[in-house]
DNA sequence: ACAATGATAGTT
DNA sequence: ACTATCATTGTA
């Protein structure tokens, strides 16, 4: 089971079995790449030394022709990367202080992507906050705490998920068992918000939200 | 319940 | 130019 902590322990132990998620995985629904992420890897090269891998423990899927979907508007400056190629990123700015990572899904010219909205990180970044650190489980739960702890920002927008450009993803080593995805209604919107599009691993504690 | 904080989209 | 909104988070 993925939300095992030893199956954690055992897959920071062989990296050497994962595998990398490349774009024409990505080239297909946000709804169908949404849930497939759970349990996938997230790795950063810290700009500034340590590699860090992260379990993907919470996603939402944004779709064209869904209100709530920042492409829904058509192509702007900011979401330019949308509708870019797949496995590509897009990451915004939102609040004024917090980014937000996603996985660009679907064909170029399609508006669609995934957020990952909270991870499990096997190591901690440098430099945490006292708050951080007394509850070093929550540093990445929720999708921008997750970008602060990996120093994700405008930045690294549009860019292919690869190693040479310090982040890339990686396929699942253990399946997710089917009652341990978790399907349910996404967070913080309020147009579309009866669409069942989150996904999380049920009882995982870097969930950002129950 | 609400403030922090800035980019964006829609409206004068 | 002005204003409401926003895929959030921490504090009260």
């Amino acid at each position: 089971m993925v939300s095992d902590k030893n199956s954690v322990e055992r897959i920071i132990k062989n990296p050497n079995l994962t595998q990398r998620i490349e774009p024409d995985w990505c080239d297909r629904p946000s709804i169908e790449v949404a849930p497939d992420l759970i349990g996938c890897t997230l790795l950063r090269q810290m700009p500034d030394g340590p590699l860090i891998r992260a379990l993907i423990i919470e996603t939402e899927a944004y779709a064209p022709g869904d209100p709530a979907c920042h492409a829904y508007r058509g192509k702007s400056k900011r979401n330019a990367a949308m509708f870019g190629p797949p496995g590509h990123s897009y990451v915004y700015l939102i609040y004024g202080m917090y980014h937000c990572l996603n996985v660009v899904t679907e064909a170029e010219g399609i508006g669609s992507a995934v957020l990952i909205r909270a991870l499990s990180l096997d190591s901690l970044p440098p430099q945490l906050t006292p708050e951080q650190a007394k509850k070093p489980h929550r540093v990445a739960a929720g999708p921008g705490k997750l970008c602060r702890a990996l120093e994700i920002d405008r930045s690294l927008d549009g860019v292919l998920y690869h190693p040479a450009n310090g982040l890339w993803l990686e396929h699942r080593e253990h399946s997710v068992s089917e009652p341990d995805l978790v399907q349910t209604t996404r967070i913080g919107i309020t147009k579309a918000a009866e669409q069942p599009w989150r996904w999380y691993l049920r009882d995982h504690p870097a969930v950002s939200k129950k």
